[in-house]
DNA sequence: TACAACAGTTGTATCACAGCATCATATGTA
DNA sequence: TACATATGATGCTGTGATACAACTGTTGTA
């Protein structure tokens, strides 16, 4: 096999291992709530308080889908609708603080597991590590936001 | 920053990027089946035919659950039901050349993309990836199959 | 001021998912 | 053979996601 395979073989196997850190990460998150509405949070989290239409089309969801699913979530303590006082018809969406923390679980927890693999990887060996990752990230660049939202992530 | 957090960082980053490739190869399935049925089909992919109730119990849902959605998989043509030659009473489930392509599809695009990343780096820094992504896998150790199902993948 | 455009919600309908209870059939055993 | 058990399918019910159409209230403008 080539080198180039080799190395393809190797990132694959990789993205394998760091999916099972993600997707555990998220399991209990799930457990709260759905992936759509996991996607809102998300959103929120990253983007800060949005207009109603705003994470609709984001989301990717008709406004009246999005509608229903916040209302759901407001149900479940988990945003607020707060009215926008540059405009009467707007709606702001925002995070309560449960919201907030779950997604902060989330990272925290998907950093924290990550943190706990390397610490076994040998002191030596991390500089090995640190630069291929770097090297690989700055390959890849960022991955576009809408994509990640597709995981829930 | 210690030179610890750094490598966390930087992995931390990179599963970003992985995970963007990763959602890219889901999304185009799940415009033809649902998240629980990719499941399915990507559990009947890897460990091949398997019972109905098998397939329940890996799932993570109630058989009965399990029956409706598997009539969902075999109107879409994703799945056929086959008498067990063994026992009359039990079913298996197997993959159409559909449903197996459609899982192949996954994978390959998840390959292709990762190989187009590293097409991007330098041949000399390539080694440095090998080298890191295999350091960081085997102190990952390969997920658990329910952990990655979480996510479909 | 009158009216068009906009933002969001609500009425209505459909579909997937999920589980409990129940049933039919097949299998194994006393 | 009779009966308990196993397996999967069905009847029923409830929740969530989804979209279209219609409606309310707001904003901007002719």
């Amino acid at each position: 096999m080539s080198a180039f395979d080799e190395t393809t073989d190797a990132t694959v196997r990789a993205s394998r291992a760091l999916l099972g850190v993600v997707a555990r990460s998220v399991a209990a998150a799930l457990e709260e709530v759905s992936l759509p509405q996991l996607r809102v949070l998300v959103l929120l989290a990253a983007t800060g308080p949005q207009r109603s239409g705003e994470l609709a089309e984001r989301s990717g969801v008709h406004p009246s889908t999005f509608s229903r699913t916040a209302d759901r979530m407001v149900a479940g303590g988990w945003i607020r609708r707060v009215d926008n006082p540059a405009s009467r018809r707007e709606v702001l969406v925002t995070l309560t603080p449960a919201g907030r923390e779950l997604v902060a679980g989330i990272i925290e927890r998907r950093r924290s597991e990550i943190a706990g693999i390397l610490a076994r990887v040998p002191r030596r060996q991390r500089a090995v590590v640190l630069d291929g990752m770097r090297i690989f990230s700055a390959a890849a660049g960022e991955p576009a936001a809408a994509d990640l939202l597709i995981l829930g992530v």
